[in-house]
DNA sequence: GTGGTCTAGACCACA
DNA sequence: GTGGTCTAGACCACA
């Protein structure tokens, strides 16, 4: 699973969001695999469920997971949320490019981070 | 100057800390340069003058300005609080890549975006 | 708690932020300790909300406190916030050092005062 | 002479002040010598004639200088006010040792840090 | 209920 | 006129 930074600053509800998002990205949720329910999460996150509600509201939202009245909450296995994600992982990135340009950092200084920093494949 | 965008959902206040970050970023504020008085940017940008005071109190504690009771703010000539902001606008986007990265982005497609979009010097 | 003295001239502000500072350093509070919410301690002490606000701001900015929305504020456990304290309180202390000695007072003069008026532990 | 720090957040006022205090202490001037008119200091430093004019008045409310209508302002050399001085910098030193203990500083670290950073004699 | 931002307007110290 | 603090009170996001 993943964990929440309280201090963080960053939404709880979004941290859920997020959280899911990438155990998909990285492949260790796949689609129809069951997410934990409401009250299992906010129990186990110590987190208030109504929090963890609007998390899987938004995921459902964006495409990502799909619930079924009665059953649970399942990943969704619709190639469409995936290009979302990527799309939103975008323009996420381009807004970072754009407070970093603002602020003074080269675009080979950004390169080179990146080269020093990713974890990420070198292609998709 | 810089712009104001009241519907970005960006607080005002960290808007006119991050315009100051850029003039003094881009060379068009140097150090020394006095900045217009809380009351004047304040009525400038129609905004009320407590916000204006809370941005320029952050921005000396973070030693991009000093203010002078009396007699007004001005641009702070320490190169340490310049590369206070680098260093955190390193941070910044090293936190960016690693979620870009989360989301499955590949580092050919980071650096393609940044070639795309940004509007930076190639080096510093 | 600590005590507010309005007519010391010292902002009312700053004294909260030492209050805090002080309850850390004596280890009253500790790291993961809950701080009251900005509401009740302006009400406790009959000051504006913003006041303890703009204290809490501060703390945070230094790295004392952290507030995390809809949950309250809490005393940080990070070593380095503690030791960001220790260093600046070293360097008044040099500094007032230098006006005493500025002023004419001799090595053993101010020693003897820390003798005669420290009331803190004599090793730390 | 002494230098004005702009930056320092210390009241201008008050470091005319202070300035001439410590080259009283020094021994620079001594009894009877002239101080600069309040015009022409206020030119040399740039400041305003009102705020040099403050400064003197304070030093002449303390008896450590004297002004003679017509003629100027003058080192007192009574030794009341070396007195007076001596006993103000012991208060605020008392001062700067209580918020040095809240701040978590032990008597041995104080007593350390004015053996590594005082110029003062050992006695007076 | 919790922190956080903002407006409106008073008042203070300093220059 | 300049920065800085404070009160009073509204409103927002998040839990």
């Amino acid at each position: 699973m993943f964990q929440l930074d309280f201090k963080s600053g960053v939404p709880i509800c979004d941290q859920i969001v997020n959280g899911f998002i990438k155990l998909k990205a990285l492949g260790v949720l796949k689609g129809g695999d069951q997410l934990p329910s409401v009250r299992a999460l906010a129990s186990k996150f110590s987190v208030n469920p109504n929090t963890v509600q609007k998390s899987y509201a938004i995921l459902e939202a964006n495409g990502i997971i799909y619930s079924v009245k009665g059953k649970g909450s399942f990943i969704s296995d619709d190639e469409t949320s995936a290009n979302a994600v990527l799309e939103s992982a975008k323009r996420e990135f381009i807004a970072a490019i754009k407070h970093a340009t603002d602020l003074g950092l080269s675009t080979n200084e950004m390169i080179n981070l990146i080269k020093q920093n990713s974890t990420a494949k070198e292609d998709t």
